[in-house]
DNA sequence: TTTAACATACCGACTGGTTGGTTTGTAACA
DNA sequence: TGTTACAAACCAACCAGTCGGTATGTTAAA
């Protein structure tokens, strides 16, 4: 694949991702990628085999900036803070910022998305996109498994417990964002989130500092 | 209307809903509710005037019947208990029961679905979803609200940040349900919940009924 | 009480536009 | 010169929506 071919393969999903956010899959229709693009239906059935083959690629695509994105906030957090808390806090008030940046508009999760459209996806994408979450789920237990590990929680919780709640509250948060255009609210769903940690576990170097 | 086309108009509406909760509303077809409700075009056409319409009647007709059943729970709770959080704690727990019911199978929420589809409806239907979450969002507010007058929260923190985190723990937690194809994650969601209030209000009274 | 007049509730063939997908052609590049 | 990357015309299937028709009431005048 040539460095235009990459270029136009790109151009192409990004016009569906923005599509797809505001129409839902099967309500965008081929040519509405190309009215966007300004390509024909022979870039595009050169690319993707058929409008099935878009949605898993488009699904994969996203996906991996998707987790990359999510990898290197915890890096990064990992390498500012020692302490598990430290970092686990550092990454959601980093996620929050970039929940907020204007720059990311196209609003809402596609992992959502796919699953409220069900039926018109094939087996393997279905998997895969219960896989991704799965493997950000487990990202996330890692961590508070750490966290439980050193501080004695407040109440009885589990790690995949709090992973778990913590992806809800985002993706709920971004449906209340859609539903009332109202940005921040995933953003303030996490903040809320944060204070339940707080809560939970008292006896952290977080209380030391404030 | 007589009886026997009221009929008619439910057995529309209620195959639209499967339909719809499965397909998304794009992608499901007149014919897709006609082939499941041995109807015709004649018999749709008379009780819809266009696709549109039954997109704006079957949202009504979902959210009368899901807001009745909210109602209900939270009168009976009201009935139960004196104390607010009482009150609240118990609606809670019901509200996971019925989750948690294998009665009610059709899984995941329409006012995310069509959040999600946005861009097919009309600024009527999309205002009727964000003002019924507003309602929805307002009867727990209200409820939190005189809890935390009752009782000092442990944290600052809002009626209205409590209110609309149940709402996007629960909508979150319906979205894990379908993915995961796992029932339960969105009760589990509500269960979290309230052991974050349990350490918001720990001078209330479930504690020393422990 | 019959029956004519009308309304409601539904049927199913049909239409024009849109859909996903194919085929053939061509320009540029390797 | 062969292959890649795209264009453009094309097709069958499907789509929402229309329309002429029928069957089943309901009302009310004769």
């Amino acid at each position: 694949m040539t460095a235009r071919a990459e270029a136009t393969r790109e151009r192409l999903l990004k016009a569906a991702k923005q599509l797809v956010m505001s129409k839902g899959f099967a309500g965008m229709s081929i040519d509405d990628v190309l009215k966007a693009t300004d390509l024909t239906k022979g870039a595009f059935f050169h690319h993707f085999k058929s409008k099935a083959d878009l949605a898993d690629q488009l699904m994969r695509w996203y996906a991996e900036s998707d987790m990359k994105m999510f990898r290197t906030l915890l890096a990064e957090a990992e390498a500012a803070h020692d302490d598990p808390l430290d970092q686990l806090l550092k990454f959601l008030t980093d996620f929050e910022a970039y929940l907020c940046d204007p720059k990311h508009p196209p609003r809402g999760c596609m992992y959502a998305l796919y699953t409220y459209e069900d039926d018109h996806f094939e087996n393997t994408v279905k998997d895969f996109v219960a896989e991704t979450l799965r493997t950000w789920t487990a990202m996330y237990i890692r961590k508070f498994q750490e966290v439980i590990d050193r501080y004695p929680p407040a109440r009885h919780v589990t790690a995949k417990q709090l992973a778990e709640m913590f992806v809800a509250v985002i993706e709920g948060g971004l449906i209340l964002e859609r539903a009332h255009k109202n940005p921040g609210m995933a953003a303030r769903q996490s903040e809320q989130f944060r204070s339940y940690l707080e809560l939970l576990f008292p006896s952290a170097p977080h209380e030391k500092a404030a």
